[in-house]
DNA sequence: TAGAAGTTTCAGAGAGTTTTGAAACTTAGC
DNA sequence: GCTAAGTTTCAAAACTCTCTGAAACTTCTA
């Protein structure tokens, strides 16, 4: 059987074009997924290249290598620097700031569950008891039966919201320090 | 000690408007959670009026209690039915169609994390240890050390990406058939 | 303290998303 | 098959979010 090309055929591209192109690549798909979860997509962008380039990087190199604008990239550095999830850096002797992306990703991540998912859900939650005990208090005489119908619907959204509740608590309990306790979860491969 | 006014004052309403008062506050929270779980915010008022009330209503009905037009109903409905959430009905000598709420929100959620989130991740994987890969076998002699880094970087991300994947996937098998048995995780309040 | 380099702000441009409303279409009953 | 009630589609309007780029501002060096 001859050897054939591999099957994404590079391209002509030398390596070093090839390496930039693939950490583009991860980059990307990182934006993708914060943007899934609700972040600006550049944002995602960003701390990808500085954390797979492994070295703090000033705006300017951001701009170029994302092609966005110094004022995109200055936002969006604001608000990842917002959650921790990169640092300014500054270095003698050099005008300009560097930025470096925290390599904590599960701190990363349990800080914004904490904030933001929990936030949310506690907000809710609020919403659902607070109008199911005020419909139990309403003076309908006629139907009482249907007023404790909609209030018990409402107490299954209650029960639901603490549910996700507590399963998020247990989550950044459980992962509290690092990932290592929840690895347990990462089989190899789907089934 | 005599009694006072309620801290609410209920702005004048009868009880009858203030039930709709508060399922209509019940029915924009829900919109919330839905809008920042990625879909339209009308969805989640749409489904939530309908769970409330219990009972099937005709589109008419929803867009004049929801303040949306036709279209817009049209259009949240035909969504709310792909993903299950809810039942279109006839009934014999009426022409309208009624609309009716899946009342296992278990089910409407361990649907939208398998489909939607466990796609999002499995997507993301795929990229990640594709680039890591590729990395890996880039000709650069001079810069194994540092591919190699980026590599681990990427390595890194595998592994988070792959317990996010087990942990939705344990907690879709763990409440595979209702909340039932993810009641433990409900605290009654926070802690 | 002046000047240069770098960063932030922000008004407006642009892109993307949601909603409207009316026309086209579907369905049930006659 | 026709009609009327109801539903869907879709182009345009309204709205929202993000990005640009230049001006204002900050900071460092000399």
């Amino acid at each position: 059987m001859p050897p054939r090309a591999t099957p994404d055929m590079n391209g002509g591209m030398g390596p070093k074009e090839q390496e930039r192109e693939l950490v583009h690549e991860a980059a990307d798909a990182v934006g993708a997924l914060m943007e899934f979860w609700g972040f600006k997509r550049v944002m995602g962008r960003v701390w990808a290249l500085l954390y797979l380039r492994g070295e703090a990087l000033p705006a300017s190199d951001l701009c170029e290598q994302l092609s966005i604008s110094s004022g995109a990239a200055s936002m969006a550095l604001a608000e990842l620097e917002h959650w921790a999830v990169v640092r300014r850096i500054r270095r003698p002797g050099d005008r300009r700031e560097y930025f470096e992306a925290e390599t904590d990703v599960w701190r990363m991540i349990s800080r914004v569950l904490r904030e933001r998912e929990l936030t949310q859900i506690e907000r809710s939650l609020e919403v659902f008891e607070r109008v199911r005990d005020k419909l139990r208090s309403l003076p309908l005489p006629g139907e009482r039966g249907r007023l404790e119908e909609i209030a018990e619907r409402l107490g299954k959204m209650v029960d639901l919201a603490r549910v996700g509740r507590g399963l998020l608590v247990a989550l950044v309990q459980q992962g509290r320090v690092d990932l290592g306790p929840l690895m347990r979860f990462a089989r190899p491969r789907r089934a």
